[in-house]
DNA sequence: TTGAAAGCGCTAACAC
DNA sequence: GTGTTAGCGCTTTCAA
């Protein structure tokens, strides 16, 4: 069927040996052979068959990726442009990827993905909160790990995190440049790291301006991200009686709720409360107002993370190292000037 | 690093033939055997590289699956959920699916997935429209093809398809059973072929149910189904002064722009039009009023698509084969009963 | 019913 | 610089 390295030997008129030298770039090879090889590579369309290189240099040229169902099914093409980005950056590096998708129930006896049983990847990149038990048994078969937007508590591995910090703070900062001084803060369950960094960020913000940080305007004990709690959330923020004039949304699915309630109380937005979500999904752009927020590159964290695990491939990597991805301010419709 | 069949052999008292044999289910070992085999296989956690048996089987085990990244990326995500399916059902056959994304842009010129180039699948599965160049390469390459949700005007291959006439049909009926006669169809471009079908299916329930089929009731000139055409394909109907009481929107991008327009109108829904659309996203459920609709199940697509390249790879097909995967009637409230 | 051995296409150690 | 050759881990005749 399609020719070999046998092929394109016989019509440079060298040995396989040879060919194969100049497939790896071996610089003792000298010009004039290694013309003459590529020629007859060309003219035969060859490329080395995968599975016999792999057989011998131990390595598959596959990475497995890895996100539970709900994350990577999601409305929000967020982990699918992560990896897209990831499978963008392998393609240039000769690299295919193996995507599968596990439940996030992932216990004892679920069933490990097959390409970490058959060990035919070379390492594996974990997008998002996944199991414990399944960093567990990867680790345990010594399979290189990187982590993308998630990090396991229990241990320290490379990883590519948004910086929910910084971010956290430029959105409390863009608030508190238009004037405002009650800022309300709606997040999810706090113990998620990411919402506790945006947190975080938010009362830096809150400090570095000046401000006393009042708990009776920040909501932390929402369940998941999600629409209705953003809704649920402002509707404890309103029974509490507090006043204030801007919402900090801990994701942009927080403030899409929150937006609904105030539109529910036909409370003027951002004339009354302004708002500032984070993540920039696309829904942010189609709402009315559409959303301030804080974007994120999620092809960029793709690429990363494939990069960090080339490194720890070619093992140029010490020591478990952490890449936070930067973040940007969008300005948009839902913030207005105060004074 | 990891076992092979020699340990396994070894432990088994056995040669590794036997071993092999074993693997492949082969009758003719005797119970006795195979038990110390497989037990050998389950103490010593034995999985047989795919790379070694690639090597001589001649194939690779991997099933290439490509769509255009707009399609991909989308943020509703039809295809990911159909390559969802077929990843989980090329896991139960113990296939790997490699998932790559081309330009829409695809030319003489562009680059080939490397997959293709290495023929390093067995089979590639194509998932929505794609370039007319992409196909002929691909088939010039002689590698097994199956279309899903997209089948290319040019030539007859296997492909799983939605029953976009007979869910054109059920909308409209729907309509109709609920006492409308005036029934718009608002459409993308005609031309393509699912479009074309769901508007066959409107024209066969309107004469099915002897109502004249009224041109001015339909816009089938709009682009790329999205919302924004929906909205202007409104303001086209009621630029032409039509009188109606009820629309098929030809997907639920298109009924949602529908939606847009009415609601600035001031139009209620469904008391004065009622609405239907078709796909089932996500969105047509959290819009106000819940979009009516026709369901296809996304993931049983991929699954299908699966089976389908299995036949071929296994050749039990003879001939090209079409598979229409059944859709549903999803009522919602954004139709109303009149008389 | 099982084993011996050839060979899939490639890399890498070692000759020359 | 280039060639010879031994395997990588498995499947598949062919013998026994």
């Amino acid at each position: 069927v399609s020719p070999t390295i046998k092929d394109v030997a016989k019509r440079a008129n060298v040995s396989i040996a040879t060919v194969s030298l100049v497939l790896n770039h071996n610089p003792k090879i000298s010009a004039e052979t290694r013309h003459r090889v590529l020629k007859a590579i060309e003219e035969l369309n060859y490329y080395p068959r995968r599975a016999a290189r792999g057989l011998v240099s131990q390595r598959t040229g596959n990475i497995g990726f890895i996100a539970t169902e709900d994350h990577f099914s999601r409305s929000e093409p967020f982990y699918t442009k992560i990896f897209l980005g990831t499978e963008f950056e392998a393609r240039d590096h000769e690299y295919y990827i193996l995507l599968t998708t596990i439940s996030p129930e992932f216990s004892q006896n679920s069933n490990l993905p097959r390409f970490v049983l058959e060990r035919n990847v070379d390492g594996i990149i974990l997008a998002g909160k996944v199991p414990d038990k399944l960093v567990q048994e990867i680790t345990r078969r010594k399979l290189p790990l990187v982590f993308v937007d998630y990090h396991p508590p229990f241990d320290n591995f490379p990883a590519v995190l948004i910086d929910n910090i910084t971010g956290g703070f430029k959105a409390t900062e863009e608030l508190i440049k238009n004037g405002h001084t009650k800022i309300a803060f709606i997040g999810g369950d706090i113990r998620h790291p990411s919402i506790e960094d945006r947190f975080q960020g938010y009362k830096r913000a809150l400090e570095h301006y000046n401000i006393a940080l009042d708990m009776n305007l920040t909501v932390v004990d929402e369940d998941y991200p999600a629409i209705k709690n953003g809704y649920r959330a402002m509707q404890k923020l309103f029974d509490r009686g507090e006043r204030f004039t801007a919402i900090f949304a801990c994701n942009d699915a927080m403030a899409l709720g929150a937006l609904k309630f105030l539109k529910e109380k036909r409370i003027p937005i951002p004339e009354e409360i302004s708002i500032i979500g984070f993540d920039d999904v696309e829904a942010a752009l189609s709402v009315d107002p559409p959303l301030s927020t804080i974007r994120v590159n999620k092809e960029e964290m793709g690429i990363q993370s494939f990069r960090l695990m080339l490194e720890i491939l070619e093992s140029r990597m010490n020591m478990p190292r952490k890449v936070l991805v930067p973040v940007a301010l969008i300005r948009r419709r839902s913030i207005a000037l105060i004074d």
